[in-house]
DNA sequence: CTGAAAGCGCTTACAG
DNA sequence: CTGAAAGCGCTTACAG
């Protein structure tokens, strides 16, 4: 285990018989140097092994070439799509990628986010668990450093952001169940923070075209908002019966809401839900139930998870372009970084429903 | 945006009206100050909002405070456990976390340990995507960087590793399925590298009790030899056509392999499939040929994915610790970073064989 | 085009 | 316990 000590420039500079300034030009890439001088650089270089400590270079540049990522959980697909999406612009730029995750907890959110600063990052790219209370995000924009937000918004917080549109892809989502005939249509979403007045208010509100301000809602609640809203456009009763919260971010607490639904009397013809993992819940209560779809159930998911492809009949579902979110997220940073005067850009992304065999008419 | 500049020690030392030697005593929390003195330093400190400059520390102390991780990909479940297990202990002893994906490809395996070095980073979690073709992985070591291996070893280089007891696992699960009455075990492999002379070489010299150097060989490989083993120590024969080898990381490939598996004439009467990913294209292939589970064919997964808890009946799955795997990983590789002179070690961690409704007796 | 010198923001011996 | 000085490995003006 022969540990070579690491060569530096200063010792390049001396065996090719320059300065370490031209050793640094020529390593560095940066100023000019002399072809001659060039050579016997790199041949030094090379017989020494030298590799360059991007520390140092950081200290003086202030730049680091690496971005800070805050997601909620990287075992969830949603954020290890859009995580490979970063990495994937991160690494055609050659930035390094240092990646965080919150379990949607603030504090969580906050150290991590302390982390990524204390370690130079030249930006951050997160995802907000909560779109009001977000002290260390504001500061964080306010002290000047680059960040894009991903998935949600925070409220007054005017920073480039990337996240799907969400309204529409669930009005879309719903239109087509009432195409087909659906009138009484379930909803299992996430809704974790109670909007002012929980979720009937908030569905009487939107009812009444009170203009409910969507951006900063939570992803769960825009999605409610557009399944209230194609109830609207076509003119379908909605009973808020139907509509079921799960509260929190687990697939046992959508299998426990969808299992309660799904029994009461006079259950719903079709199902909505309103993400991945609302959706892996649905599914496990339906299979417990027995239900065969599209014959007793039709049901359009969210996000385009593995078995959805292969779970007999094919699940249809709405799929959100993960992966290209991670990537806008990570250009938008980049321009930020490289000192482009932007004003905040919101880039909200369509979502595509990808039509399977689970979606039938209701049974008669 | 008012951009405020960052405060140095050095002016937390002016107002404070001490060396910046004190202010970095306090500050840094390392030799003595009393208490007067550090409290003048704190003060000083909150009111210009200082926050200490990771860069400039590591670059003295040589250390970082920084792991390395190339993973295969992150989008496979796989790696995102392993990751997050990773992040746990590196998150709870303060660690940052950069992470790459190498898309099993060498090249891009060895600009992403490039990349981490430059970075300075103070150990590597690698899992290799060759088990031999190594070299960037041997100089690393060689240069005395701390580097444990995760899933893969790689041939003559003796270094920490984690992974999972593949052989024991795979023969466990054959077992269960040969106690169940099936004769005729069908297994969909990765096998990427063919070994020498090839799968049927492969298999005789396992039956022949050859012994075959398991540690470098591939997971799939290694699953394989499970199986083998599984048939001798039950005296079951083995039928060298129901062993199909995808031959690449991919769901379609497993699912083409099963498709013709199952399509052909005398089909087995259970599956078996060695990783996630297998077992994802082989339950696409049994939902394509409309097989019912455990009725016409029963079958035992690898990896515990979300839709095996909820399929109908349930899938039987060998589930690898994944999670724990990235914690000791990572545990590993902090003790190295921390100087313990510890010999090489291999930790394989037992899999676990959850038992859903995917075993059947075979068809009379 | 090239070199001597200063400096990025810290920590580390070394005196006192 | 504290400070003056040197230095980590680079890059950056500034002369020449």
């Amino acid at each position: 285990m022969a540990i070579k000590p690491k060569a530096t420039i200063a010792d390049v500079a001396r065996l090719a018989g320059v300065s370490t300034a031209t050793a640094g030009r020529v390593l560095g890439g940066y100023g000019y140097t002399s072809g001659s001088k060039k050579d016997q650089v790199m041949k030094a270089a090379e017989k020494l092994g030298y590799r360059p400590n991007a520390l140092a270079r950081s200290l003086i540049t202030g730049k680091t070439r690496t971005i800070g990522v805050v997601a909620g959980d990287i075992r969830n697909p949603f954020y290890a799509f859009v995580l490979r999406g970063i990495s994937n612009v991160a690494e055609k730029e050659g930035f390094g990628l240092l990646i965080t995750n919150s379990d949607e907890d603030l504090q969580q959110e906050t150290r991590a986010v302390d982390l990524l600063v204390e370690k130079q990052v030249d930006g951050l790219i997160v995802s907000p668990c909560d779109t009001r209370d977000a002290a260390h995000l504001r500061a964080l924009h306010a002290s000047g450093i680059p960040l894009v937000l991903i998935d949600r918004a925070v409220e007054a917080l005017e920073v480039d952001r990337v996240g799907t549109a969400n309204v529409a892809a669930a009005r879309d989502a719903v239109q087509r169940l009432i195409q087909t005939g659906h009138r009484r249509i379930g909803l299992i979403a996430e809704l974790v923070e109670e909007a002012e007045g929980g979720v009937a208010s908030f569905i009487a509100r939107a009812q009444a075209g009170e203009p409910v301000e969507s951006a900063a809602l939570y992803p769960s609640w825009q999605r409610l908002l557009g399944y209230v809203q194609a109830h609207l456009v076509a003119r379908v009763p909605l009973d808020p019966a139907l509509v079921r919260r799960a509260g929190e971010y687990s697939a046992q607490a959508a299998e426990h809401a969808c299992l309660s639904l799904l029994s009461a009397e006079n259950r719903p013809t079709a199902l909505f839900t309103t993400d991945g993992t609302m959706s892996e819940g649905a599914m496990a209560a339906i299979a417990k139930l027995g239900l065969t779809i599209p014959g007793q159930l039709s049901m359009i998911g969210f996000d385009d998870l593995d078995w959805m492809a292969f779970l007999p009949p094919g699940i249809t579902t709405v799929a959100q372009p993960r992966m290209a979110m991670g990537e806008a997220a990570t250009r938008m940073l980049l321009e930020q970084i490289a000192g482009a005067e932007i004003p905040p850009r919101t880039l909200l992304m369509p979502a595509q429903l990808i039509e399977r065999g689970s979606v039938g008419k209701p049974a008669a």
